[in-house]
DNA sequence: TTTGTAATTGATAATAATTATCCATGAATA
DNA sequence: TATTCATGGATAATTATTATCAATTACAAA
């Protein structure tokens, strides 16, 4: 992500906290700053790891709780793997992902990339909330 | 699933166990049977309750076991919901799936239902093993 | 039918990921 | 500065899944 946009997104979160009236710390800043600042979906524990580079006595347990509730305010997208663990990134633009089975990286692709999906009937008697477009690839031998 | 196309797959899994050498036990024709018979995608303590109507023995690590085995010899197809738990179901035509998020309900969509999707540039590079669509809803007020 | 062997079963322990609990602390507002 | 309430950190608990292991069973070959 370009650094303004990265700006912009602590920005409109910390904009967001003190609209909720939900504190500030520092710890927060840096759980959302790390996941901003990177494109590698990274998972709770990786989150985690970083973070403690620059907060030595952060418990996993403040990443959970974090994790969670930036996802309430709208800012964190959680995506799951096929092994079932949870991957996160800062929720801006819908996108679907190309998930790499061999090595696990996931890589955003734009939605414009693959032009219009139709809306099954099925799906018309529901609100629709989400659309999900994973395209599950391995490595060329 | 009708009730032929199930015979059919219990069949064809039977086939498959015998090519591969592999025994083929009570216990794994009644899962196999079970998730064959329903279209709710059940995660596995829902088989294991199901199948304990038959087996009352049998125990939750030999229905992990065979739900991976099935896995393995193509049978079997598993699906994440968002909050991570898995679901299955026999593996037969390539298709989609609707989630309902208030409920937990799968229902499938037919490919043919969403028309063709366009392959994104960044998946050219590799294998392309598998593009699944999720549409996930609510029920309307 | 009997036997050999390798996979399977069932019981249970272990692991991994996530969530809950609890109390001390810190952020925000008056 | 005082008050309040969410948060942070430590840790226990929970949940889903996997590993271990001895006893059993399916099945092919004798």
């Amino acid at each position: 992500m370009k650094k303004s946009a990265q700006q912009k997104l602590i920005h409109d979160f910390i904009e967001k906290s003190r609209e909720k009236k939900l504190p500030i710390t520092p710890q927060k800043i840096e759980i959302f700053t790390y996941i901003a600042s990177t494109n590698r979906h990274p998972n709770a524990k990786k989150i985690w790891s970083e973070v403690r580079e620059i907060f030595p006595r952060i418990s996993f347990a403040t990443v959970y709780k974090n994790l969670k509730n930036f996802q309430k305010l709208g800012f964190l997208r959680e995506t799951e793997m096929p092994d079932g663990t949870k991957r996160y990134e800062v929720d801006t633009i819908p996108h679907h992902h190309m998930i790499n089975l061999d090595n696990g990286r996931i890589t955003d692709i734009d939605i414009a990339e693959i032009g219009d999906i139709a809306i099954p009937q099925a799906v018309e008697k529901f609100e629709l909330e989400n659309v999900q477009v994973s395209f599950f690839v391995r490595n060329r031998k």
